[in-house]
DNA sequence: ATTTGTTTACGAAGATATTCGTAGATCATA
DNA sequence: TATGATCTACGAATATCTTCGTAAACAAAT
């Protein structure tokens, strides 16, 4: 069996769980508002998603009260990490590098960023002497 | 009606196009046993599939012998640079520093690599102070 | 108490993706 | 020419994902 921690979310439970990553705890109706702004579905839609998402091991709830709240069950960072390696492998041969130099060239980035960026790789550099 | 170009592979798609665009054009066969090396699936199996990507205009196919030779028909760079796009919306807020940062951070880059990145962090810097 | 609105649960239809068996064509070779 | 190996084409079964209608429970308002 899979567990929740290497469950690959398909494309609408990414969207979900994205909502709920930003949001925090938050009601059936809560996200569905906000899935609606950017694509169109019933109400019943969402429930039935975050139902089988809940059964999966993707979310949490607390049916405590009448109207369900339900929240991430995996964090934003594993899944992060998780869809990366997958990415990296099949469709960047593998690198990294790869990857973060087609991510930083095509994605306009900010002085700021940038030297966030360049902080952090000074950063691993020393870690790496070490 | 959706172009190949801006067409989502399936992952099953994506594991072949993988294959493809490492070692140009191929048969079914050929993809067939690197595609088992990491996954079982019949013969006929990946036959269908490919069939199926050319009909959807993901691969292109030379008939003229009797044994089809196929080749990827969509560019590696154009897919990993619509898939990142998606990846940093759904995934990583919208910043893909925040995903270049994840990357860094999780997959083991050389030294050697880590230069090469500095190196195009210093090209872009240059190119935007025009 | 009845109506109205909101919620969950359930089931099933529809869409898409994946898998594979079987048949027929083609070719090498015994 | 027959045999066997390999290939494509086709159709269909299976699995998975997505969508939504309907019913029942509940609560608030009339």
């Amino acid at each position: 069996m899979s567990t929740a921690k290497n469950y690959k979310p398909t494309e609408s439970e990414l969207e979900i769980l994205g909502i709920l990553w930003e949001k925090g705890a938050g009601t059936v109706r809560e996200v569905h508002e906000i899935l609606e702004k950017s694509k169109d579905a019933g109400y019943t839609t969402t429930l039935k998603l975050m139902q089988i998402m809940h059964e999966k091991g993707l979310l949490k709830r607390d049916t405590s009260s009448k109207t369900h709240v339900y929240e991430a069950a995996i964090s934003q960072e594993s899944t992060q990490q998780q869809l990366l390696t997958k990415m990296i492998d099949t469709v960047f041969n593998g690198s990294a590098t790869q990857l973060v130099m087609q991510a930083l060239g095509n994605h306009r980035s900010s002085q700021e960023e940038l030297d966030k960026i360049k902080q952090y790789l000074n950063e691993i550099e020393q870690q790496q002497k070490k």
